[in-house]
DNA sequence: TTGTGTTTTATTGCCTCC
DNA sequence: GGAGGCAATAAAACACAA
């Protein structure tokens, strides 16, 4: 296998020391941990050793030696670390050495190398929540949307039927609770869209004893309130979300940390590089 | 061919953990 | 304090349109 080169600077650095290493910032020798360096006698792989700084900058020796200043790792060798990661994302000490050593790497390549792999599955990992999470924020701002309409439908019916019973009060002196459970009224009710609002003018309706409705204490209740004909927590504690909503305080199964719990855990599965979650070592920024 | 955008390899500095 | 991780960044390598 073909093996990827140590990459040289080929600027002397001081002595006879060469410095060793890629791009970023200044090709300055530095003391750090990620700095390597070799004298020239050290040179790998039977390279020769110069005589003197000039013969860096012969144009023969860079070109025989030195025609790269940054090489690509073989295709062979990306795939083995490809797999490699794939294993096991982190690189404890024993491993590092032994993948180095297969591949002819230095073992900080290697180290290098799962470290950049890793910020490009972040990267990865990134665009794939936001694209599960705008997903999901647009099918709830649909079913926000039905949900305002049903309800303008629902408190226009309701004006409407209102209307219909105070005129029948005033025209024939009846009392008000026979005209709401009469036929058209009810038709007119069961022209609402969806099941869930059906149920709900069904129940307001016709529930009760002695045929007994909404609208008689009810009824003047609700022409009284201004904001909403709904007495809001009855109307939420009775009333179903629509499909896929879940209430933000539900503490019967402690997950109060997502409004919409069911969904993230979807997205959870969806997470993964292949399989059901994000790794542990994943955590969100 | 050349300009430009993207990807890959590598460095640096800071942080955390032991 | 040293080792290793991560974010930010540099710069070479590569891709590709004009």
């Amino acid at each position: 296998m073909e093996s990827g080169r140590f990459l040289f600077n080929p600027r002397p650095c001081g002595g006879n020391m060469l410095y060793l290493g890629g791009a970023g910032g200044d090709p300055v020798l530095r003391g750090g941990r990620t700095m390597i360096s070799m004298t020239m006698h050290e040179s790998p792989k039977g390279r020769p050793f110069f005589q003197s700084p000039d013969d860096l900058y012969d144009d023969e020796y860079y070109d025989e030696f030195y025609p790269e200043k940054k090489r690509r790792l073989t295709h062979d060798q990306v795939q083995m670390l490809e797999k490699s990661f794939d294993e096991e994302n982190k690189l404890e000490p024993e491993r590092k050495s032994q993948l180095a050593k297969k591949l002819g790497l230095q073992p900080r390549q290697v180290a290098v190398w799962f470290q950049n792999r890793r910020a490009r599955w972040k990267t990865k990992q990134l665009e794939r929540d936001y694209d599960v999470l705008k997903a999901s924020y647009d099918l709830l701002l649909s079913n926000y949307d039905s949900v305002i309409k049903e309800n303008a439908d629902l408190k226009s019916q309701v004006a409407s039927l209102t209307e219909k019973c105070l005129a029948k009060e005033l025209d024939g002196g009846e009392a008000p609770i026979p005209c709401v459970t009469s036929e058209p009224l009810l038709a007119d009710i069961g022209n609402v869209s969806t099941p869930h609002s059906s149920r709900k003018a069904e129940d307001r309706l016709s529930s009760g004893s002695d045929g007994s409705t909404v609208i008689d204490d009810n009824c003047r209740q609700l022409i009284d309130c201004c904001d909403s004909y709904f007495p809001s927590n009855e109307y939420l504690q009775c009333a179903p979300l629509p499909n896929g909503l879940q209430m933000e305080h539900d503490n019967s199964n402690n997950n109060s940390n997502y409004l919409f719990s069911d969904m993230f855990a979807v997205t959870g599965q969806q997470n993964q590089e292949g399989l059901g979650g994000p790794p542990a070592w994943w955590t969100w920024p």
